[in-house]
DNA sequence: GGTTAGCACTCTTGGTATGAGAGTGCTAAG
DNA sequence: CTTAGCACTCTCATACCAAGAGTGCTAACC
């Protein structure tokens, strides 16, 4: 499959139009808006052969083409062109975007909005299990004389903040002590190894206080168990789509939406777990088909991986219908995976030292 | 307008079959369904006269009937038995479920979501605006040597984190120090009320860390800004209803839900404010064109005020067509905001300490 | 050989007619 | 007061038709 460049340059066109449009392109439009200097009668010889390469399609006989799913490969592989720079007006949003958020679930719920706004599409960001972290931070907070909250600072910025059942009424005093002495003995122990060793070590210091910290770890080790966490934005411009206004296609995105750990499952297998290499890291494309699950077979996702001190961290995606603004997409998502890279890194990166 | 019992009768059965079917009910089905000993035209009769009071209404002239927002209205203030409990099967979700939750904002999301499997529709729960709160307990976290991590719990129970970006650098040990310096003079603060006198008089025993006092108080007034806090669950529930199959009118409803702001307000006038009297707080259904929004007029909605320690809090709400299952839903939000009152206030009811 | 005009063909779309079915309102009888 | 019967109305599904859009193909043209 060698194209001419002049079918290349129609591709480019149909794709270019089909996407602003959503409508089919027929030959007669295709020579009145683009300059081909050719007639309708030749486009259509090309076309039919384009269709022959299976790189468009028609809906029915007397309807113009639209991009078939390798016919949107082709566009993002070969005729589009990468890596420019967001819109000034984007650029603007960007700018007046700083991470005023409160901690790290926060940036990503932002990051997710922002994404959303400069894709024009729904955007999903992905933060991973919270097990594999590591204690940087703990305190005891007493609520009633029953009650504590434990407050943790994760090494990935994640805050987790637990409520805690006292197995006896402790006083502010004694919660205080033994806050310093959790913080001393946990700070740098990951969170899903809390068993074993760790725990016997400060239960031969501290025998006096042996059922809240069986209590505590009890619940440090349940919260562990929820799971990824996917923040979405903008889920309302997947109902706007003209290909999802039949309402069963909105509803089945509806509920993958909502169904976080399937998404975050989504998410993981489009990152594929690639550190990004130098300094741009490149979008991951998925074009209709090629998504994992049946239900987004009518959709596209464009997929970043963001990083913490150049370890991957989690992705930012944006999903539409596979007549998805691709150019825009990839800028936005590759801008926003290094703008959080960035920050991340700046203030969660204390894991090196 | 006054109903014989009959009219009740036939008014009741009307409405829970609709209700169950979305189909409209005719004179016929009703007499076979219904075992009211009498035929189908001395019913056709009756629901003339329902008509005629404006408690049905008809689609179209050879439809049957479906209740008008005001026959929906008499369902649920008359007809409708108030104050059952739950049936077997969800009373064993709902004791299955145990706050196993991280902070405030995770009881509420989790609420929503156990509000919206009770009660088989969308759920929508609100916290109110973090600025009125106090501050229980101030914990500063060093991350880097220009930033670090402010925690805040507050009386109400919700858990802020806010980075803050250091004008100098600090130690882990200054940090220490002037962390709980803050706390004992800050504890019991309104966040709101964070000018003035008390900073002035921080100012004064503290005048070398000027700069970071400041730039932390800048902070959390900023912080504060961020407005109410809305927790959506099975938002595709309203996809699913044979009234929402326009994909318009999923959108707007989308649109709608992704708006926190608005739908904050919607909820706290739902809610009116009320302090829930006795041990059984009321729930307030708002039916059809009763909603405050253009948007919610094809829309019922069943909320209900929760409080800690007695002062009314937030509102959890369930939506959904104006066919919808009420005394279910009544039900599962009138024991959720009871569940959730009394779990809150033996939590964080520590502000009447 | 590539390009183009012309033309027959196909398929969707919108409008109209039509018959079946459902449900009603009304009247008259029980 | 209740009910059977019946004419009437309206939706829904189907069929049909004409208009419009777009194609594929053929033959002529440069």
């Amino acid at each position: 499959m060698s194209l001419t460049s002049r079918q290349q340059a129609i591709l480019k066109a149909i794709v270019e139009d089909y996407i602003l449009t959503a409508e089919p392109v027929g030959s007669r439009v295709l020579a009145k808006k683009f300059d081909f200097g050719l007639s309708p009668a030749t486009l259509r010889n090309e076309m039919a052969d384009l269709e022959d390469e299976g790189l468009l399609r028609q809906p029915h006989t007397s309807a113009g083409r639209i991009p078939s799913d390798l016919g949107y490969r082709v566009f993002v592989d070969v005729l589009m062109e990468r890596g420019g720079d967001l819109p000034p007006a984007e650029q603007r949003v960007l700018e007046r975007f700083t991470f005023d958020a409160r901690d790290l679930f926060d940036i990503l719920q932002q990051t997710a909005k922002v994404t959303a706004v400069l894709a024009q599409c729904t955007a999903i960001v992905r933060a991973p299990r919270t097990h594999v972290a590591k204690i940087h931070f703990l305190q005891l907070i007493p609520l009633g004389p029953r009650d504590m909250m434990v407050v943790i600072l994760t090494d990935q910025g994640a805050t987790i903040n637990s409520l805690v059942m006292l197995p006896t009424e402790m006083s502010e005093g004694e919660l205080g002590v033994l806050s310093s002495f959790l913080n001393q003995h946990l700070r740098g122990q990951p969170l899903d190894g809390l068993t074993g060793k760790v725990v016997a070590k400060m239960l031969e210091e501290m025998r006096h206080y042996e059922d809240v910290i069986h209590a505590l770890m009890q619940r440090l080790v349940t919260t562990n168990d929820s799971g990824e966490r996917v923040f979405v934005s903008n889920a309302s411009f997947l109902a706007q789509q003209p290909e999802f206004d039949d309402s069963a296609k909105i509803r089945s995105l509806l509920c993958l939406l909502e169904r976080e750990q399937t998404l975050a499952g989504v998410l993981s297998v489009l990152g594929g777990g690639e550190v990004p290499t130098g300094a741009r890291a490149g979008a991951h494309i998925a074009i209709g088909r090629e998504n994992p699950l049946p239900d987004l077979h009518a959709c596209s996702t464009v997929t970043a991986t963001y990083s913490i001190g150049g370890q991957a961290f989690g992705e930012i995606s944006v999903m539409g219908p596979t007549r998805l603004g691709y150019p825009r997409a990839v800028v936005a998502v590759e801008t926003m995976a290094r703008h959080l890279s960035s920050t991340l890194t700046r203030l969660f990166g204390f894991r090196a030292t």
